[in-house]
DNA sequence: GCGCTTGTGTGCGGTAGCGTCCAGACGGGG
DNA sequence: CCCCGTCTGGACGCTACCGCACACAAGCGC
């Protein structure tokens, strides 16, 4: 389950470090192997450890009302689990799913907060990840009040593709329903269409992805947004 | 339009930290005058000051496809406007518009950073409110997505008469309508409604609450949640 | 007073997505 | 091999909200 090691990081918000950090970085992580539909963090808990995906990917999920949720944040080996401890705060109001099943790097939250007082890099790169997680938060909430579900789904693929670092992942329509906060059926509709036009093959919760090209153009222009915010202050 | 003065802040953001750090913050800000739709900041440009509202209040809007805006964020003096600054970045997606006209404390961007280098305190305060802003997010987006647009319009109207620090204040429906993401019609039917039950006075842009605790039953529970977590972090 | 701008109310057809229920399709375990 | 759980597809009426167009009402300048 849990191994240490000290390889390349696979994470890319930890690779930017300077090595001397990098390497303290590693040595306070383990390697833990995360299942499909693992549940890392559940809202109001206190967070006990923070998570750097390497080829697994994580869904920060808004519930409301106690029945209905909206996926709100997406996590792969470009960024982190744990951005409030990065504000001072050992809470959140998120639930943390695994969505991609894989390996992330996870470090104790205390050893976490410690050694990001250390590094002034750390701090900083850290820093503009929030950022960019904040824009696409504010992102996704004008998405979802104002494109159609079939646009939505295919900004969704695009960005999980991107995490899953291939072409095929497995997701039942009725998880990508909780995810887009529409009925599962509604999933099916838009997938259909996305599938007719050969974009895509869905087939019982494997999704290949056919056409990266013609699945941005289906899609609102949150995804290609959403990029270019990312490269201009990361890139 | 500008002075400088050194009376008691008027920002709770402000008013929180020790009597050093105090003296140096409104040493380096001015206090000046927001009117009505004054637009402080617009996407993409560099942000050159930080605002720190006292009696005014200031929308963070998300605009999208050029078109269509959904306001993502509230800024009144339990906050500030510069947000990215703090995490290193110095653009930002969403125009910043001003909501209600009173003053606010208005301090360069670069003379921001330097305090927050200087102060410990500033930086945690600081920090937790964008842990906080990132909260209301993140509330914000799935109550768009779930909420019926007569329950967000309640909620709208008591978290800016929080921020007014007054029972009436002027907006126009058709304003209004922009920072819901809905028309304008939406917004006369659902306050309509409201008005009806006694729970506002609505005429001609002047809008006064009659009925707070109605106006809480009236809402969605995404109010309360906002003002929950807010008590939690920083209360 | 007259016309103009600004703000509000109404009406009407159109549609995306909802809630629900049921049907088929595949696959793994007994 | 069959049964059953999991996943997808389709049908139904319903509702909130849309887009548009137009009427009205208050205030303001002249």
């Amino acid at each position: 389950m849990t191994s240490k090691e000290r390889a390349p990081a696979g994470n890319r918000l930890l690779e930017a470090l300077p090595r001397r950090d990098l390497r303290r970085m590693l040595d306070g992580c383990e390697t833990v192997e995360l299942g499909f539909a693992d549940v890392l963090y559940t809202p109001r808990e206190r967070i006990n450890y923070v998570y750097f995906p390497t080829n697994s990917f994580i869904s920060l999920i808004m519930p409301v009302d106690n029945a209905a949720s909206l996926e709100v944040g997406l996590i792969g080996n470009e960024g982190m689990f744990g951005i409030p401890l990065v504000l001072g705060v050992n809470v959140s109001p998120m639930r943390a799913v695994v969505q991609g099943a894989g390996s992330a790097l996870r470090m104790d939250a205390a050893t976490f907060c410690h050694e990001l007082g250390r590094s002034q890099t750390l701090q900083r790169d850290i820093d503009r990840y929030v950022f960019i997680h904040l824009s696409q938060l504010a992102q996704t909430a004008a998405c979802t009040r104002f494109h159609v579900v079939e646009a939505r789904l295919a900004r969704w693929l695009l960005m999980t593709q991107d995490r899953a670092h291939a072409d095929t992942f497995r997701i039942t329509q009725e998880f990508l329903a909780l995810m887009l906060g529409v009925r599962r059926v509604g999933v099916t509709e838009a997938a259909r269409s996305l599938q007719k036009r050969s974009l895509i093959h869905y087939s019982r919760g494997d999704i290949t992805i056919l056409d990266r090209h013609g699945l941005k153009a289906a899609s609102c222009g949150c995804y290609t947004a959403d990029r270019e915010s990312y490269d201009r202050i990361l890139g």
